[in-house]
Order: structure tokens, then sequence, then C-alpha cells
RNA sequence: GGUCCCGUAGCUCAAUUGGAUAGAGCAUCUGCCUUCUAAGCAGAGGGUUGCAGGUUCAAGUCCUGCCGGGAUCGCCA
């Protein structure tokens, strides 16, 4: 079904086009001032200069043609030349109850199909994930969703941080403390064992040591460079000993990800395009793109317009080593092969923006992909400590994910025993109860942000469970449940929602899901749903304590009652689903 | 220094991309649990949108200049 506002807009561009104006200033939207309409439309002022002649004379004519709908209850020219617009409770009670039989409540399908990939998460295999993985991973898990309802096919990739500086760092740290292991003796033929030599805890201890060493000493960060073109050249030892760190990373990434309900199609990496990297090179060598310089192999992108410096793309280092340049790359290119995808959306921290911008422009001009494909860096902030800097624990050191996610559960736990309601539960469904209403605040409180702006770390807020939070809307959800179950409800589409004063607030906010879902997905801004579906369970819950249901003695009014709830109760899951939130069946 | 981003209520953030009276949550204050879950509802106070100009019917949003903060600028990711 199509969304109601685009069947006004059609009708209100009709009489734009009929008054010989574009039909493009017929675009109606919910009105600004619901105090004096339900919907507006803005076109009369902008087509007033064309038509040449003043805002209101434009809205004069258009109303005179709206006149002849009978959808309309009011018809109005308001200040400079706003047509303020009402619909008749009939048009939007069949809108509305057409609604309660569209999984996609209104929106139409954008997609077509085309297939988008998304590559967020990007941990890294040497270090443990910390908040600042956070926004990555749940604003590009949300998108992979809201995507693929808006009709993509879609494809979230990991990529993961293992083939660069980072690994030689830590490997190098790893033969300078065990040089007796058999991964690095090299006349060691193999097999090795099967079981790990470190665990995620000891690489949360060495990554941050090697690191600190290597950038203090020129000498260690020879080593470690040394030890980052072997493993690149797969050195027996050192690649064994890669794929333990590689496992063992994997396990640990797999359970934060899995507690944030964040999911991929793909778990590949840098090292996965490893295969792809030296043809591509070769190619780009003899299509003269990639030249030397100062030892190293890079492709120039300056052009002779660009106000800003663009360093080359570096495909070889001095040392011999690739960089994540050349995976980024070579990754384009293995997925162009792959999935011929419309987009690859790169949900990455806002401050990588000009390597992506060097890597889009190396693609497009060395013609990996054409020029209709839309690469993009949907770029987030940064999570700041109260100083303004990227978020630190008062220790200094980094918060990790899984103590986040702890703290967020202790807390619902907390919060369930002081509401006196954990003796009405068992142990699984307490456990099940408090993982839903931390991961729901957790993840609400960061995407409800613009992703784009920084934003100060504060686990008060991200622990939150009333105002404008997750649990708030996982409250209303169980509250609809609770009430169906009260009322031995099962919806069914013979039952109809009578638009009246009560409800009609509610039904008109419903009518905006369309438009919200495309502008999210037009500007891969998740904070729209978020500020969407809190708007709507508040105006149900505002509902809810002015219209008492269960009491209704009119069979009509109450089945009516019940049938927009169960609606409204599909919508926030649905959108919560978007969100990767999910509510319990009690709380 | 070059380039880019940001500055909105005491605090944390919005504002459908140029629309009407700039909105939420937290905090503060006032009401509401003997009918559906008070993690709630109803209401109040709180603003020269950093400053100064400009563009037009209309500017938090666009252009210019200041002030303040941040990011980034060739072999880390």
């Amino acid at each position: 079904m199509t969304s109601l506002i685009l069947n006004i807009s059609k009708i209100v561009a009709q009489a734009f086009a009929d008054e010989g104006l574009e039909a493009g200033f017929g675009q109606v939207k919910t009105s600004d001032r619901p105090d004096l309409a339900q919907f507006q439309c803005n076109g009369a002022m902008a087509a007033a200069k064309v038509a040449k002649l003043s805002p209101r004379a434009v809205a004069e004519k258009i109303v005179a043609r709206l006149n002849t709908h009978d959808i309309f209850s009011k018809i109005e020219i308001a200040g400079p030349g706003f047509i303020n617009l009402n619909l008749t409770d009939d048009a939007l009670g069949e809108y509305v109850n057409n609604l309660a039989c569209d999984p996609r409540l209104g929106v139409r399908d954008i997609g077509a199909g085309a297939t988008v990939v998304l590559d967020y998460g990007g941990p890294n295999v040497a270090k443990a994930m910390h908040v600042g993985h956070l926004r990555a991973s749940i604003i590009g898990d949300t998108l992979r969703r809201v995507l693929k309802f808006a009709g993509y096919d879609t494809i979230g990739d990991v990529h993961m941080g293992d083939w660069g500086t980072m690994m030689g760092m830590v490997i190098s740290e790893l033969e300078l403390r065990h040089p007796e292991w058999i991964y690095f003796q090299e006349d060691f033929s193999g097999p090795y064992p099967d079981e790990s030599p470190v665990t995620i805890e000891d690489l949360a201890e060495i990554y941050p040591t090697a690191s600190g060493n290597s950038k203090s000493d020129p000498a260690r960060m020879a080593l470690s460079h040394r030890a980052t073109v072997e493993l690149q050249n797969k050195r027996p030892g050192y690649y064994a000993l890669w794929q333990k760190m590689v496992e063992v990373s994997i396990a640990s990434m797999k359970s934060n990800f899995a507690a944030l309900n964040v999911y991929f199609d793909l778990w590949l990496g840098e090292a996965s395009v490893h295969d792809v990297i030296a043809p591509m090179v070769e190619d780009l060598k003899a299509k003269h793109y990639a030249v030397m310089d100062d030892g190293a192999l890079v492709v120039p992108l300056k052009r002779n317009e660009d106000t800003k410096e663009y360093p080359p793309l570096f495909l070889y280092k001095r040392d011999g080593a690739v960089m994540y340049s050349t995976t980024d790359l070579a990754t384009i290119v293995d997925r162009v092969e792959k999935f011929h995808p419309a987009k690859i959306l790169y949900i990455v921290d806002q401050r990588q923006n000009l390597h992506f911008e060097q890597v889009f422009r190396a693609a497009y001009l060395t013609g990996i992909v054409s020029p209709d494909v839309e690469l993009t860096h949907v770029g987030h902030g940064t999570m700041n400590g109260p100083d303004g800097k990227p978020f630190k624990t008062r220790a200094g050191g980094v918060l990790r994910l899984e103590d986040l996610i702890a703290l967020g559960l202790e807390k619902a736990r907390q919060r369930l025993h002081e509401a006196g309601i954990d003796q009405h539960f068992s142990g699984d469904e307490l456990d099940d109860i408090a993982r839903k209403v931390s991961v729901a605040a957790i993840k609400f409180a960061d995407l409800q942000n613009n992703r784009m702006t920084d934003y100060i770390f504060d686990l008060d807020r991200l622990t939150s469970f009333e105002g404008k939070t997750g649990p708030y809307l996982l409250y209303q959800v169980v509250r609809i449940k609770s009430l169906h179950e009260k009322a031995d409800y099962q919806f069914d589409p013979s039952h109809r929602i009578i638009v009246d004063r009560s409800n009609r607030d509610l039904v008109l906010m419903m009518v905006e899901w369309p438009q919200v879902l495309e502008a999210a997905t037009r500007d891969y801004a998740p904070h729209f749903l978020c500020d969407y579906v809190y708007k709507l369970a508040q105006m149900f819950s505002s509902y809810y304590a002015a219209t008492h249901v269960l009491s209704q003695e009119d069979v009509a009014t109450k089945i009516s009652a019940l049938a927009l709830s169960h609606l409204v109760l599909k919508h926030i899951e649905m959108i919560l689903d978007l969100l990767g939130i999910y509510a319990p069946q009690r709380m």
C-alpha cells in the first residue's frame, strides 16, 4: 500500500499541474503546527516566484481545486501562503485500518533488490573490544536492518583489522618474550598445536605494551615492521600463530556482538583479500596508476581543482608491507566482483574520513568501481569523556565493551529487585528480562544521537531506564501485551479502528512513519527512528492513561481500542526490531 | 599554518535539509496509583540558537568576518 502522505501529495500535485505549475510543488507533509492543521503544503510560496503571482494568490487557486475532494475536512490558507489541510476521520480511518494488514506499515519498496554492502564493527584482532566499538557496531547493524526493510539486499561484513602493523607488534612482542616457542623456530615444519598459546586476556595486555614500546623505540618498531612483512609473506610459524590469535579473538568478538544483537553476514577481514592484492597492484602498475614514490608504491590522487591536500594512496610501504589503504582498495575489488553492489557503506569513525576519500577517489580513478556505484563513508562521532577527549576510564584505560554490558545488566537486576517484582519471575526469565532491558538502554541511548556529532559518555545515562530510553519503550510494549492478555484479545482484520478525538493524534503519528523510514534510509540516520518511536510510544501512553479500554461498554468502541493498541504494538516492535532491540513478555 | 566539523534551556541531545510559536529527556517545582504494569500520566518554570553583519516573503539551518572548541594533514588503523 502507498502512504497517506503520498496519496495526498498526489492530489495536491495534480492541482498544481492543472494550474500549469510544476507538480513537485504539491509535496505535502505533516504539519509543523498541529494546533492549526494536520497536514501542510508549502509549495505555493515556492511556486509564486515562477508564476509571478503572490503566494496567497497561488494558494487560492490550488485551494479552489482541492475543494472538489471530499477527503478533506478543512482547507485553509495561513500566513504567507501555507496551505493547511485536515482529513476527515473516515479518510484517516480507512488508511489506518489498511495499515493493520500491511507488514510494512505503508513503506514503499525503496531498494528494489539492489545490493548494499555494509562495512561496520571493524574490531581488531590484536586488542579487546572497548566502548569505542559500540557506535560503529550498533549504527552499522541498525542501518543494515533499515536498508533491508527498505527493500535492499544487504550484506554486513565485520571487516576485522587483522593484517596490519598491529599484528606485527603483537607477534614480535611474543617472540621477544617466548623465543623458544615453536612458532618462532625457522626449522620447524609443523604441524602446529591446535590449542592457542594466547588468550584474549593475554592480547588485552600484550598489544598496549607492544604498541607503547614500538612508538617510543625506533629499534623496537623496526622489529614490529619486520614481523608484519613476514606475516604478510606467510612465514609458516607467524602465520600459524596469527591463525590462533584470530580464532580466540573472533570467539570474544562473537560474544560481544551477540550480547548486543549485532549480526554479520560475513566474517571477513583485511587478510581475506590477501590474494587479491598482488594482481590488483600488477594491474595498477600496468595501467600506470601506481608509481614509485620515495621507495613506496603509491597511487597519486591530486587534482588541480583540489582545495585540500590529497596525499597519495599507499599500496606498498617502503618496507614492503601492505597497509589498510591497500586492503581497503583490494576489498572493493573483491566486493565488486562477488556482489556487484549498488552501494558500499563504511560505518567507521569520522576521523578516518580522509582515508576513505582517498580510497574512494582511487577506486573511481582506476575504474575499480564504475561511477554509478555509491561509495559512502557513513562517519560517526567519537564518544568523549567529560574532558572532551575520547573516553577513558578513571584509571586511564579503555572501558571494555563486555564490562559496559555487565554494568548495565547489574543495574537492570537491581532495578527489578527494588521494584520487588523479581520474586514473580523464574531465574531464567529474570536473566532474560535484565538482559533485554540493559541492551535496550545502552543501544537506544547511543542510537538516539545524531551519528555525526561527538557525544559525552555518561554511564548513568547509558544505563538509565526512565524518560527517553530503551526500557521506556519496552515498558509500553509490555503494558500493551498485558492489556491484550487481560482482555483475552486476538487481532482479526475485520476489527475496525474508529478514528475520533480520543485517538486522532495517535493515528496521525502513524501516518508519519513512511517518511521517517525514508529519511532514515536516505541519510543513514538511525536517530530519526529513535525519535519517532519514542514519540509514538509517548502518545500511546498518553492515550492509555486517558482511555480505559477494558471498561468500555460499547463493543465496537472496545474492539476499536484493542485493534488500535494492537497496531501500535506491532508498530513499536517493528521499529525496535530495526534497532536490534527486543522486548520481553513482561517486566 | 592548510583543510574540514562543531557551538541550541543548568546538564545531555533533537529540530523532517530554508518554513509558522526552536523541541525532548535529565534535574527543579505542582498534581495523579481502591479500573487495564507509576520504568507511567497531566502540568509549571527554564532560550538574544557563541558574537557581528549579509542574502529573502521566511534563517538554528545559506554567505562573509570575528571568538571559542575539536578532528585531520605520506608510509598506524
